[in-house]
DNA sequence: CGAAGTCTTGAATATTATCAATAGGGGTGG
DNA sequence: CCACCCCTATTGATAATATTCAAGACTTCG
């Protein structure tokens, strides 16, 4: 199966993507101050698999995902590679102006980024109290995946590592039905075990019903118990 | 062996100790400044054992650490434990204002911080620019650690979670000799890894030679290369 | 249809967790 | 000052789990 972007070239408003998950840098700005953005402002579509964000490299960018999702890799002294994170719609990419990345990011499926320039970004927030707010309130849920996913590798088996990821994806993405854009390698490298037993754990949790379907990258979960 | 904080408790120029240390919330500040801090900041000396922040709970404080060192400790819904991470003297401890704590925070041994407001801060960032420049940075640092940790608990053998543990460790407190001022439990619940396996890995690594000595929470590595 | 990449499965080995017992160290009270 | 206790750390033996190497099945795309 391949998705597209979900983004015909020339859509008219389309700030109206990001703003509907209101959790972009934009969200706050009135429509004046959007109007000032949108000139240092760009969407741009971004190629499966292609990087956008070397390892190593600085970045004059800040960018949000508006459609499609990301790996955030880390590649390891002896060859091997780590993987720190996955973006997905609202999500932020970039570490700040004139800081050096510390992971590459590429894309996992046809996707949508829009960019800002970090220097002009931070240019307003001299005049845009909010901006810098946003900033810092980004940078606390970063640290808080970070950690959710620390959780997920402290623990010790793999059924409960990749249930844990699982449902994490369940409430980043909503619904019980994930489509996983990326890869079983992926999936391995961001939960610290190899190929293979990610594969049988996966099997093996279809097999004993924690997992009500699982077709290719199709996973279904088992619903949550209402609460009243 | 038991340590102190550091600190007689009343030094006379009390933030000599933290200018040093050039990375608090306070060093971009000029004298004058500082003096307008000084009203709503207060050091603190903290028990071994003592909880600074509760998980769970909201802070109205920012804490920098002085002397000593935390653990941040994260309880899983089955009761288990992960430590999210340490915190030396120049780190920063607290989630920000009205934001609640996804870890307590519990000090190692007899600690001195210095706390700050949150609403105090945020108040006076209006008027200082460089104070939400700093948290921002903060924030990085944070997320940055969070990474390496993520790489630690990514690799699969517990020698290499060990090793890269008292690299880290080396790299934060300066000099081959270290003193583990947490115990061989917190270690286990920071490495995702059985008190037991650490344990003998340690041992083993001393037998190897991989570390040159190990005398209780005394740790000696091997100096690193010199490069001409 | 064939080829390349991705994913699953199998069998043997290595590593870690688990359960259990012992050893060491610090502090307290006789 | 020594004996004792408690807490921390080490060590041992076995079971559980993950890795490794190898082969085969499934997809997707040209």
């Amino acid at each position: 199966m391949k998705r597209d972007c979900g983004f015909s070239s020339s859509t008219p408003n389309f700030c109206a993507l990001c703003d509907a998950r209101e959790r972009s840098v934009c969200a706050e700005l009135t429509t004046e101050e959007m109007k000032e953005v949108s000139q240092t402002m760009a969407h741009l579509p971004v190629k499966e698999a292609q990087t956008l964000i070397k390892e190593g490299e600085g970045s004059e960018f800040l960018f949000v995902v508006v459609s499609g999702s990301f790996r955030m890799v880390r590649m390891l002294e002896d060859g091997r590679r780590q993987i720190v994170g996955f973006a997905f719609p609202g999500d932020y990419i970039g570490m700040g102006e004139a800081v050096e990345n510390d992971y590459s990011v590429e894309a996992l499926e046809p996707s949508l980024v829009c960019r800002f320039s970090q220097k002009y970004l931070d240019e307003m927030a001299g005049r845009h109290v909010g901006i810098k707010d946003r900033l810092i309130a980004k940078g606390r849920t970063e640290l808080h995946k970070a950690q959710d996913h620390i959780v997920i590798l402290g623990k010790h088996n793999a059924e409960e590592r990749v249930m844990t990821f699982l449902h994490m994806l369940r409430k980043q993405l909503g619904g019980d039905e994930i489509y996983l854009s990326m890869s079983r390698q992926d999936i391995a490298d961001y939960l610290g075990l190899r190929l293979e037993t990610l594969s049988r754990t996966l099997t093996k949790l279809k097999k004993s019903g924690d997992i009500a379907k699982l077709e290719g990258r199709i996973v279904e979960l088992i619903p949550l118990a209402e609460s009243a």
